[in-house]
DNA sequence: CGAGGCGTTGAATCCCATCAAGAAATGTGG
DNA sequence: CCACATTTCTTGATGGGATTCAACGCCTCG
């Protein structure tokens, strides 16, 4: 049930995407993933790559103890599986009802052959990934709450493709929001409501929240502000 | 001064080598740096690769406000440089006196072309930075500071190219450490006087400590002990 | 409508950071 | 080689930011 045909169009507009990689995609079935179930568990054998059409993913890493921790979130055109050798790093648990294709790493491997200049665009792929890998840490190692959700707000907003380029959309529940920055769901209930008190927020439909002062939000995050980001600025304010 | 020829052997016995990579640096002349003096700055355009010889290297980064993150620790034989785009991403301190060689990336490029069977070890390398970094991740969203420091120094065991099997060096100072597990040199000192108190190390030199029991700061470490780790084990009681 | 998951808020607690002082090691210059 | 300055490391006292424990409101869904 709910197997909805893939009827959003991906637009992308951030170098967190593909590169010039999803047409190796095209000729691939669309397959489905109910909300809470998993693509594929940690430590499985690493037979396929992905590729998301559609809605929203969590990327999962645990100890041995239990407790969890979210590598990142996934959303449509985004790949999964360039960075694995034999095994998955990690679990992709769909958080929403998500669209998707994947490819066999053989047949993935064997099209690099015929197509060698998706090489580079691979390569491209795991430098992004080591790069935000690198930005997150700095984030888990120094920042603190008000930082840490500023932050991931910021991003969220920048990356977003929505028309409204001042709505922040929150798929995920707190609890992985926690566990994508290190806190509680308390801390960041609270920090959130504290962003709202303060004037740079607005609750907005569940899951969503408006900014008022996207320049306010940057201030709180304590990030250095590049030209991207500048480009992003004229939009709000 | 002190421009000491490179009559270190490199051993090398973990995965956070180079490969076969190292061919490719056998006729680039070697180069020092002074304990305290950069590689390269972060930000500054990435024209080089570089593969250390001797001594031992810090990864930066920083916050806007001068807080630092240490991303990793690099030694002999290990390479810097390959999940650069066009600007470094972080800075490189040398922490005592480091010999390197390092080749134009655009050299290393056409070096690529002529021996295509290096591609694959660029990605392998690529892909284990990755790991790396997830496992860090981990640890700084998710470990308390005993498994913080634990963690950090089963590493070092386990990767260190030593005779002495239960010997644990730790070229780096205090304040390295802190930053790099983010935590603050108060508590890493303290942590690791626990851990001497509790009977799992002893202090050697400074900057070296002897571990009584593997199994002990393995279990504080609260890490899952793979194929890798039971191989060493053999080698400590 | 009732149950359960999710989110918020309050109060108490705790782990780690901060502040401070002194010990130990390193480096420097005479 | 020694006196002195500096850096590094350790240890203690205190405080604060985040966690933990707990209660309650809201929303969704069967």
């Amino acid at each position: 049930m709910l197997a909805i045909p893939n009827l959003q169009v991906v637009s992308h507009t951030y170098p967190c995407g593909d590169g010039g990689l999803a047409s190796l995609f095209l000729r691939q079935p669309c397959e489905v993933a109910e909300p809470g179930t998993a693509l594929f568990f940690e430590g499985d054998a690493a037979s396929h790559i992905f590729r998301l059409t559609k809605g929203n993913v969590r990327i999962c890493r645990f100890l041995p103890d239990g407790r969890r921790f979210i590598v990142g979130f996934l959303r449509a055109g985004d790949l999964i599986g360039l960075s694995f050798r034999s095994r998955y790093l990690f679990s992709a648990e769909a958080i929403d009802h998500v669209g998707f294709k994947r490819m066999n790493k053989r047949t993935f491997e064997a099209e690099l052959q015929l197509a060698p200049e998706h090489r580079s665009q691979v390569l491209s792929h795991l430098r992004d990934e080591i790069t935000a890998s690198q930005d997150h840490m700095l984030l888990l190692s120094q920042k603190n709450a008000e930082e840490r959700v500023s932050t991931f707000l910021l991003h969220r907003l920048d990356t977003s493709d929505d028309t409204d380029r001042h709505l922040i959309s929150l798929p995920m529940i707190r609890s992985d929001i926690a566990d994508y920055l290190g806190m509680t769901i308390e801390t960041v209930s609270r920090t959130l409501t504290k962003l709202v008190s303060k004037g740079i927020l607005l609750p907005a439909e569940r899951h969503q929240f408006r900014v008022i002062s996207r320049t306010a939000l940057a201030r709180h995050a304590n990030e250095y502000e590049d030209d991207y980001a500048d480009e992003q600025r004229r939009y709000l304010q």
